[in-house]
DNA sequence: TTCAATCTTTACTTTACGAGTCGAGATTGG
DNA sequence: CCAATCTCGACTCGTAAAGTAAAGATTGAA
């Protein structure tokens, strides 16, 4: 049920491009993202990459290179980006929109399991969906103003 | 943020045995499990040891041996299951209840990523801790009486 | 024009885990 | 005693995750 360190790494890497982000054409460095979000450069490099493939961000090469997201980011969603790097929202694939695949039970139009795992796969998209990189912008923006809030919660 | 194929069987092959539950103690086979859900009998002889380690079945062995659930359905929960076999329910460790671990990113307190994921976490576990066994059995009866209702959606 | 900082591309490594399979042993009812 | 069952540990085999590495292509600036 867990996503990967690679699709972390992405979500953190657009976080920091969506808060750099401006109209004009800047872009931000690999390695200042690297070092602000203690990913290892090379790996970040190939995940960037990929990011750009699959059409979320564009770069400038040359000495004053780097990446900015290719669209303003309230126009891009999580589920849009772990899509892209992890592959399906939902539990199981035989309840997935974009990755559908039969599961090897005996009957899956009566399978319960099923018809639970969809609603779960529901909730988390709806989540997902409705949450943009400028959402999380914004989140991080109030959490920096408001430093060590007591609704924080215990593990 | 898939479950894995094993824990796909667990809950299937505990779905039978909740459809089979009675207070006395009869036992369904591993081979009759293997045949109902199309589960490689092997891997499933581990999956249900498994099982039996974590106190959700109980075994009798010999020739008229077999397995049974150790408390009615309704007191086994999606959740307890899914924990057991596959791990955190939470798509980030960080914000797991039960498996919870530190992750790299600089500040924990104010990752908004984490923000959002807590949010995911919470509607998963809130499904998975309100649905039982019993209540996986009585939706398969009510999907196995309305055979081929329109309601089922199409990929 | 040359240099150095950047991105690009491809390939490689290493480790772990998922998904089984196998074989020999221990129990038990008939 | 025997045959059907569970038990337990070891083993395989393939794939993917998480990096590392190296050589090349662009570009801005000195």
């Amino acid at each position: 049920m867990k996503l990967s360190v690679r699709g972390e790494y992405a979500l953190r890497a657009l976080l920091v491009l969506a808060r750099d982000y401006q109209e004009d054409d800047s872009v931000v460095r690999i390695q200042e993202i690297s070092r602000k979000q203690n990913i290892p450069k090379r790996f970040l490099e190939q995940i960037l990459n990929d990011l750009k493939s699959a059409r979320l961000v564009e770069s400038k090469r040359g000495v004053a290179g780097g990446y900015r997201l290719r669209r303003a980011p309230q126009h891009i969603t999580l589920a849009e980006i772990i899509r892209h790097v992890e592959g399906p929202l939902a539990p199981v694939s035989c309840v997935s929109e974009k990755f559908y695949e039969k599961c090897s039970c005996p009957d899956e139009t009566r399978c319960p399991i099923r018809d639970v795992m969809k609603e779960v796969r529901d909730s988390i998209v709806a989540h997902m969906e409705h949450t943009s990189l400028a959402d999380l912008a914004e989140r991080a923006r109030k959490l920096e103003h408001e430093p060590m809030s007591g609704a924080d919660f215990v593990i």
